[in-house]
DNA sequence: TCATTAACTGAGG
DNA sequence: CCTCAGTTAATGA
């Protein structure tokens, strides 16, 4: 990772949210961030631990989850290079659900205070980092929705465009192709079904046409009906600046 | 390790 | 009777 490019992801999508001022830019680059490596499946923090920083993704898919007591986990938002995940530890010490990573990942952490004195010299970031996390409250909205009322192939389509919009903001959809490197087992945990139904329901998309995923890679065949079965609608993601 | 598939089961419409 | 989904188990990449 080369020296400046670790924020680069994050840059990419706050700018298009709204502007960012060259001196913003600066600050965020200035910003004292830890990056450690991280393998599949690895904890980055957990429910009930006390979050002294909040963790940047610069390589890599994360998820936040929570497990039952019977032991099964229910993956509750799936995070791409350039999200903060565990922003609102800043204000909720103590985390109420687990943070790990799906694939490897390089990770840079950013203590709580560096991320105040941010807030304070530059006010028009805290707004953008407090808009952020309203879309992230819209995300599990859906999310919720989606894994209550959705029968399992809609639920799938559902996570992939959602996914792909996001990876829009960073530049990472090539036509009509995205990365989504998750196994059956976690796509499973993400649709709340096992990971042999999530084997059906891919399958089952793909005979049909719509979409292919394949290799931690979705390819879409055809667009229409991939929208048509999510009942996508991105006004959530409140990504159109001029509504 | 992960993906795939079959066979069986039961819930529910 | 049909669809959806969990379980188990075998097998392939």
């Amino acid at each position: 990772m080369s020296g400046d490019e670790i924020p680069a992801a994050l840059v990419k999508r706050l700018r298009a949210a709204s502007g960012l001022s060259e001196q913003e830019i600066m600050a965020i680059h200035a910003l004292p961030i830890l990056v450690r490596e991280y393998g599949a499946e690895r904890a980055v923090v957990s429910e009930g631990q006390r979050a002294v920083e909040c963790c940047l993704i610069v390589r890599g898919f994360c998820a936040r989850s929570k497990t039952t007591s019977e032991g099964r986990r229910q993956i509750l938002s799936i995070h791409i290079p350039g999200e903060i995940p565990d922003l609102m530890s800043l204000h909720l010490h103590v985390m109420d659900h687990d943070l790990r990573t799906l694939t490897p990942c390089t990770l840079g952490f950013v203590h709580h205070e560096a991320l105040r004195l941010l807030y304070r010299r530059q006010p028009n970031l805290a707004d953008l980092f407090w808009r952020d996390t309203l879309i992230d409250a819209a995300m599990f909205r859906e999310w919720i929705v989606n894994v209550g009322q959705r029968p399992a192939p809609a639920r799938l389509a559902h996570v992939m465009v959602e996914l792909r919009e996001r990876l829009k903001l960073i530049g990472r959809v090539e036509g009509s192709s995205f990365e989504m490197p998750l196994t059956q087992e976690q796509v499973g945990e993400a649709l709340g079904i096992t990971a042999v139904h999530a084997n059906r329901v891919i399958k089952q998309l793909r005979q049909d046409g719509i979409v292919d995923l394949h290799r931690g890679r979705v390819d879409v065949l055809d667009e229409t009906r991939l929208l048509e079965l999510a009942g996508f609608d991105g006004r959530y993601l409140h990504q159109s600046p001029a509504l």
